[in-house]
DNA sequence: CTGAAAGCGCTAACAG
DNA sequence: CTGTTAGCGCTTTCAG
């Protein structure tokens, strides 16, 4: 242990050729000598060298980093994302550097700027609020960014990947109501973000459509915890209603905690379609009906779409990719007879127009 | 946009400054006169300056960098690790840069190698064998290296920060023993990995050391899928067993979803330990009895340990910490007669010298 | 194909 | 306290 770092001069020293060739070896961009790669390698392995990112990149100014920037690493939605994109970036030769924002505007900043000093290639961010921070949308215009999930649409900063969120709220919202559901809860996290305002509003709109029935909207926030406390609290106050739509694999979280606490059965008691497809949705004995973002597809778009802009610039206007969420039916959404379907059925002999899903529990 | 970058120069020339002050503004490496101070900073701000690493770095050979290496970041006790000490490093004034393994020892390797190329001031890496990469113990005798969790003791290459897994693998087999249950499953990820290997091993100590019974230890991997298919095709051989004791989240995770696809009853049919204590095990009817790892406090110790080795060297000995994992009662633990206990019953009108616990059902 | 020399953006060292 | 100068390790000329 002499010497602090092995640099290349220290291997075009062993090798007997000039830093230039090494240089030329490891980065294979320029055409060296067999036997000359092989004296390089063989120095360089012997005393452990690793080319210095920070020389390269200040001399060449280029770089193969690409940064990741999302909300909360602990969340599986985004941390799948996460490793989807690293193993990705890394098959085209990239290293990614990823920071989580703890889902604070101010963190957010501040993670971002930390990021940048590393002049990254590009960046795909997943925004803690509906507003792009001004420090990306700036950097937006010389460097590719990628922007995904919480992103409001029409988005003129980047290109973004989203899925439908309206067509994700309704799907589900029809699903429930088909299933002779009337009093529904939605759980939002935030409605200040506009994809969770969408799920949720277009959810509502339906039930209403559908129903003439408002259903309640209750924010629970982005934290287990924080959400599970505020709907025991709601639930102590009101009646638990006929199902809860999640809109949010955290809130889902939330929601069954209460649910668990109370000791309220699903789907017995109550109907729930959950948001995200986890694997512990699967590990129960009443599997959740849920909503299903295709996160592996949502990564794969973003990296095509940063891979893109990396090899033909930000010059051309920001394109918008949607992608389809679908909707996984397992057991947690039961069927109920609607008052009205129920009410009709006891004033009269016949049976009553009701959809043919409500009948079911007469057979 | 003019320019391609915005350089110290840049701004020293807006400011009417040298470059060295604008440096020392920014570093706070040496005291500038506050009227100079307030013109610098109005100029980068004004310009969008943000210090290059890269030259800072080459230059002054300090980096405020340190990296994370993990298996795998969809895994939520590595991501909250992860998340905590991000958390921790930021506080002190350092970014993080992490990589994911994917539990493969060849991507570890190159992760590895590109985490180094960035030169950070620090490393922490739970390593995703036994083995610990060689490139890493190499680097480890001139830059801080803390090993977590998956670490087999003792360690002479560095710092370690691990639980006591034989002290949990003991508590949990007690708690089974003692409610009744006799023939028990140890679902392993990978007995190669040392941690697991203690864990069940030290299970099945006790269990054969109280019971006279050999418990079934079964390897699952260390991934889900993959794991309910191997337990899936054990189950279609083989009795239901008393109880199941889990190793990993992983392997909870893949238990659960089998005895969920088999529709066998938790606690009623069959018993379940669960291994460590996330979120959705608390959002059941019957929440999960866990072992519970105090990740926190690992990612604390762990944090704690490599920012006193960037202050003070790596010349001192590696030092061990060991923390001790807790049992969460919830009631995925039922009480069961065991055969010799019921034998005793059933032959004499006195109750046998049975356990209280075992007693129980008779009240 | 290989080597010599210059310089990327920044900060250490020293002079003022 | 501030400016000047040199050079970190690499890659890029450009000459041989």
């Amino acid at each position: 242990m002499s010497k602090d770092r092995i640099s290349i001069k220290d291997v075009s020293a062993l090798a007997g050729v000039s830093a230039a060739t090494v240089s030329n070896v490891f980065s294979g961009r320029k055409p060296v000598n067999r036997d000359l790669q092989e004296r390089v390698r063989k120095a360089a392995s012997q005393l452990g060298y690793l080319p210095d990112r920070a020389a390269s990149q200040l001399r060449s100014g280029r770089t193969n980093v690409v940064a990741v920037l999302v909300p909360d690493l602990t969340d599986t939605f985004f941390a799948t994302i996460v490793t989807r994109f690293e193993a990705l970036a890394q098959a085209d030769g990239y290293d990614v550097i990823v920071a989580s924002s703890r889902d604070t505007p101010a963190i957010e900043a501040s993670r971002l700027e930390a990021l940048l000093a590393f002049r990254p290639a590009g960046m795909i961010a997943v925004p803690c609020s509906n507003e792009v921070p001004e420090a990306l949308a700036a950097e937006a215009q010389r460097m590719p960014v990628v922007l995904v999930d919480r992103v409001a649409l029409p988005c003129t900063v980047a290109d973004t990947v989203t899925i439908d969120n309206r067509d994700a709220g309704a799907v589900a919202a029809r699903h429930l109501v088909e299933h002779g559901h009337r009093d529904i809860v939605l759980a939002a996290s935030r409605m200040s973000m506009s994809p969770i305002e969408e799920r949720v509003q277009s959810a509502a709109d339906h039930i209403l459509r559908e129903t003439g029935r408002h259903a309640t909207i209750l924010e629970l926030g982005t934290n287990v915890d924080e959400g599970t406390a505020i709907f025991a609290r709601w639930l102590e106050r009101h009646d638990v209603p006929d199902a809860v739509l999640a809109s949010t694999n955290v809130t889902t979280l939330s929601v069954l905690s209460t649910f668990a606490a109370f000791r309220i059965a699903i789907p017995d008691r109550v109907s729930m379609i959950a948001f995200d497809d986890d694997a512990w949705m699967r590990a129960r004995n009443t599997g959740l009906t849920a909503i299903r973002q295709p996160v592996e597809e949502i990564a794969e778009a973003a990296w095509d779409r940063l891979r893109l802009r990396m090899r033909e610039g930000v010059s051309t206007p920001p394109v918008s990719i949607v992608m389809n969420a679908g909707l996984v039916v397992r057991s947690s959404v039961g069927q109920r007879i609607p008052e009205t379907a129920a009410l009709a059925l006891r004033a009269s002999p016949r049976p009553a127009p009701a959809s043919a899903a409500a009948d079911e529990p007469l057979h």
